[in-house]
DNA sequence: CGGAGCTAGTTGACATGTCATCAAAGTGTA
DNA sequence: TACACTTTGATGACATGTCAACTAGCTCCG
């Protein structure tokens, strides 16, 4: 199901806007963020990524305008980074055709009740994992 | 979900087997084929893998000794990938760390009512995609 | 037969991801 | 303060994935 499912949306989403998982994903996830900014680290954490591979994505998005980066006001190592002005366009012209694809190769499939029990499922691996990654950390 | 499990899935699976998911996968699939061989396209196919990537993994694989190509016996276009007797050995030794991995991070944090549901989740989902990849494929 | 068009698999160039390292700046403690 | 230690983010080398040719062998039909 992930492999098929992740296939054709990422196909549909290169498709209609031209955008890969991983420029969508960002953009999504900046502008999701108060005032469409983030430190770089809490972003790099909310995307499980690593700091080296979202610096490497930053920094060929902002080549594409996308994205900028800003020094973080309080902490001289910290980087802000800021959702631009044709990257919050872009998001917001992508975003439709992206949740219609969703829609309708995902929740269209399912009942109600089927939706709800994936929720639960996700629910259930999650609480497991976060405790799972504490304890690893420590 | 998704994303925790992958990242603690294949986490586990590298610290204990030296594996990447990608090696995991091609090593099973090719081990659960009879006769350990298979038909290079058609192992792309299963695998969901573009015929490239799987020529370039094929090729690393072939390098460390885990599997052989051939020459198609009817086809002489074809190639056909073989498990060496390593390969065999490791994907036998990797394996049961990796199922308990995969029991312990989701099969044992659902119910037995919820593992079904799941089942049928994906079995529908599955369904709407490969007729969906049918029709675009006309 | 023979040639047009298809399919199989490989290859190289380029895009992206991972890993180890580094410099700069923060934190804690004697 | 001063020093060790941590955290942050960037970087370069290398591993892996994608895409567009390309060769070789199949298939079909005149």
């Amino acid at each position: 199901m992930r492999g098929l499912l992740d296939l054709q949306l990422s196909r549909e989403l290169a498709e209609e806007s031209g955008f890969s998982d991983a420029d969508y994903d960002v953009l999504s996830s900046v502008s999701e963020s108060s005032d469409h900014r983030i430190r770089f680290t809490d972003l790099a954490r909310r995307m499980l990524w690593s700091r080296s591979r979202l610096s490497h994505q930053i920094t060929r998005m902002q080549q594409r305008g996308l994205i900028d980066r800003e020094e973080h006001p309080a902490d001289g190592r910290g980087t802000v980074v800021v959702l631009t002005d044709l990257g919050w366009n872009a998001i917001q012209a992508a975003a439709p055709a992206h949740v219609a694809s969703v829609r309708r190769h995902l929740i269209d499939q399912l009942s109600r009740q089927q939706i709800e029990a994936l929720g639960d499922i996700a629910e259930a691996v999650v609480r497991h994992l976060s405790v799972e990654c504490d304890t690893e950390r420590r």
